[in-house]
DNA sequence: GATTTTCCATACGCCTGCGTATTGACATCA
DNA sequence: TGATGTCAATACGCAGGCGTATGGAAAATC
């Protein structure tokens, strides 16, 4: 039969595999379906192999998880010093950060995914339906004080991933995170940057232009 | 034998299930362990009884899933509808959401959990560590702004939670964003709230003190 | 060119967890 | 008190997915 190489046919000479290309596809899936989306014989079938070369590689299909994730949090610090810290304007530094992060390249899918693991169609369905209920009436409340219905949308969407955001934290630094003192003063802050009348921040006073 | 009612035997006159304690049961299991947790047995051994009892009140775990997530959804519209949309002020409004928001109820940790699936140990040491690092150098940033260390940390923590926040949305939303004129604008709107000088938005020209 | 190493195929065992089939206990009502 | 309806226990089938065992082919090494 001699079926192989299916999958790497086009213009590579290797010919055999090795964990980085079992971490890259696994970093694929994970983007893209989210951890528990990981199973071995599937992401052997997309490489155009069986279990058999798996077990070679690696132990057991936690230590390629773990092996992934490492190769991705490497990769992604690799580019945040290359294109973020690399910047001496802190000003810049910022800005720069702000812009990386709104590209969607696989770190932040993963990031993401590693978040929400969205596998199913039915969770998805519901969490789209009440995110759009919950940003319909933020907006109406910034248009209630006076947002034109663009800078209402906006300001939505930005209150609402700081919620979202809020609630990551708490789960993902517990401990770091003093849950008396902090938090207080952390919601006054994010109340204090993000209620206020729609001319308030408009004033830029930053050197720079965005 | 006759061992029953374990779970339910201290002042509950209840003698039987109904769907209403399945469903309940269910996002339990979704606040602490997420979606992919949730196992029929698994639940009835909380309920003190078997699957038998579970197939006559559902066809299948899907429809369980499906009929928790909507009482979930009714519920915490319920909530949003006596607490916050009650509010005639909308500056007063805002703030009681944001404060709702900061409420560790069960409501949001549902919502944390379809967003984060973090059953596994591995992956909640690397999402923390990543987060820690993150907060980190964008703390540093703002200090080298002028930012206090405690208003930096609070900053940081704040432009990291938009950062999740918005990766969550691009997902969720997937649609209603148009994913070319509005996303830049949204960056622009965002960025122009985030990054300023330490003093640039302590003038609170609110009519409310948070 | 023979042997060892590297990489992969095939086949199997096993566990988990869903869904079904069947039976039974208890309550209600006629 | 018998019939019906409600709720639950037990047993079983079955599929997916992990991990193992074993053998084989190709390449590297000597």
């Amino acid at each position: 039969m001699m079926k192989q190489n299916k999958a790497i046919s086009e213009s590579t000479k290797k010919k055999s595999l090795n964990p980085k290309d079992w971490e890259q596809a696994t970093l694929e899936v994970i983007a893209h379906q989210g951890v528990s989306a990981v199973a071995v014989e599937t992401i052997a079938r997309v490489l155009g192999v069986t279990k058999g070369s798996f077990y070679w590689h690696f132990t057991n299909r936690k230590d390629l998880i773990i092996a992934a994730l490492k190769r991705w949090r490497n990769e992604d610090n690799k580019v945040i010093k290359q294109r973020v810290l690399s910047v001496n304007d802190p000003y810049k530094r910022l800005k720069t950060w702000f812009l990386l992060s709104s590209e969607p390249y696989q770190s932040h899918l993963i990031y993401a995914t590693l978040l929400a693991d969205r596998q199913h169609s039915y969770v998805s369905k519901v969490l789209k339906e009440v995110t759009v209920e919950r940003l319909s009436y933020l907006q109406q409340c910034y248009q209630d004080i006076g947002y034109t219905e663009t800078k209402a949308k906006q300001q939505a969407l930005l209150a609402y991933s700081v919620y979202v955001g809020y609630l990551h934290m708490t789960k993902t630094l517990h401990g770091q995170f003093k849950h008396d003192d902090n938090i207080e003063a952390y919601v006054k802050h994010v109340a204090g940057q993000l209620i206020h009348p729609p001319e308030a921040i408009s004033i830029d006073l930053s050197p720079q232009n965005l």
